[in-house]
DNA sequence: TGTTTACCTATCCGAAAGGATAGGAGTACC
DNA sequence: GGTACTCCTATCCTTTCGGATAGGTAAACA
């Protein structure tokens, strides 16, 4: 089986390899950038096949969320890719699979869990753990509703309630009412500190 | 040598675990959470002589930034502590030694290097990589002052320019040209997204 | 049926933010 | 000496926020 793993912390990385290598992988290649990766992909196809699996890490330089995968599909449609991360969210998981990607891996998996995911991708199968995938989001933001949610989404973009209106098809006052339930609902002083908290709790 | 090692990410911790089991580490433990690290840990204590070496993640659920290392060096003065971190910054890293960590381990660091880095910790020295410490953040914060910078952090957390001017001992209009000048520099449309561009970045 | 909840709109007001423009003081450098 | 840069202040103006208050619709629920 011939892997190539993509993850910018060498650290984990050479982990990550090593761990695959002790469970029976042949050949694991390592990447620390999504160019860095991409090149390797060039230039397995070119010497015949490309590689069986190649691990993505979510937060990788040049991945810009799912645009590096859409990025590697785009050059290699054949290339069984999966998605690795630490940090994304249920959402997104459930995207990179729309995206084409051939699994999702969360860094939160057992380890012993891996060898398996990997075989399994490797041979064609998608992959996606069904506990993480099925998790919903909205309950993690302190009980907000959904317009509001999508409100605080503008906020953290850094827009104005104007084009928070337009985007939503609303009335600008609509927009500041739920701007003002939402800071207070979330203990937030003003719409800034709205956007840090969400950000802070990785709500987008 | 006997090490506990704490991350959240099950697959990164287990990983580097059999690395460094790998390496010659007899024994390594590991945790997920700070909570489970400080049982651990007093358990070892209670059986006898504790760990050679803790290694814990800075974003773990309970660490709170170096809050955590605070917590574990009060229960256990004696009690050799090394931070390990994928994202945070050199000053982040000079806080931790000072705070009594007996090192600082970046993910980014070489697999092969931790070995070594975990066996002088082990034996009672500090390891930080020089190059990563020296590592100046002013420069990558796209060119702002030092009075920006100021002002950014209080954007950061949320403050008016009122609050910002007090608290600097300025007048309002001062602040609101910094605010000004310094979302322009770093192509930001207003406070809040400067806000967030700065957290984006880890820049606070 | 009445009640609750989410959601939307409206008007009015003061506070805050954002921008344009014009200066002055201090320091560093050539 | 001149130049460049940071830093601070000022006035004037427009836009945006934040808040109070009031009311309406629709769906969910007991």
């Amino acid at each position: 089986m011939r892997l190539l793993i993509a993850d910018d912390h060498d650290l984990v990385r050479d982990a990550i390899a090593a761990l695959l290598r002790a469970g029976g992988c042949d050949e694991v290649a390592v990447a620390g950038t999504l160019p860095a990766a991409l090149a390797a992909v060039q230039a397995a196809v070119q010497s015949g096949g490309g590689y069986d699996l190649v691990l993505l890490d979510y937060d990788m330089p040049g991945m810009d969320g799912l645009e590096g995968l859409a990025q590697m599909k785009r050059a290699f449609p054949a290339q069984a890719v999966a998605i690795i991360s630490g940090v994304a969210r249920p959402a997104a998981a459930r995207e990179a699979l729309e995206a084409g990607a051939i699994g999702f891996v969360p860094k939160a998996m057992p380890a012993r869990s891996i060898i398996g995911a990997v075989t399994l991708m490797a041979s064609g199968s998608v992959f996606a753990p069904f506990d993480f995938l099925k998790q919903e989001e909205p309950p993690v933001q302190g009980g907000l509703t959904a317009r509001e949610t999508e409100v605080l989404r503008g906020l953290c973009a850094g827009r104005t309630n104007k084009e928070i209106a337009r985007e939503m098809d609303l009335q600008e006052v609509t927009v500041k009412l739920h701007v003002r339930t939402l800071t207070r609902k979330i203990g937030a002083r003003n719409r800034t500190h709205a956007a840090m908290i969400a950000r802070e709790n990785g709500w987008f």
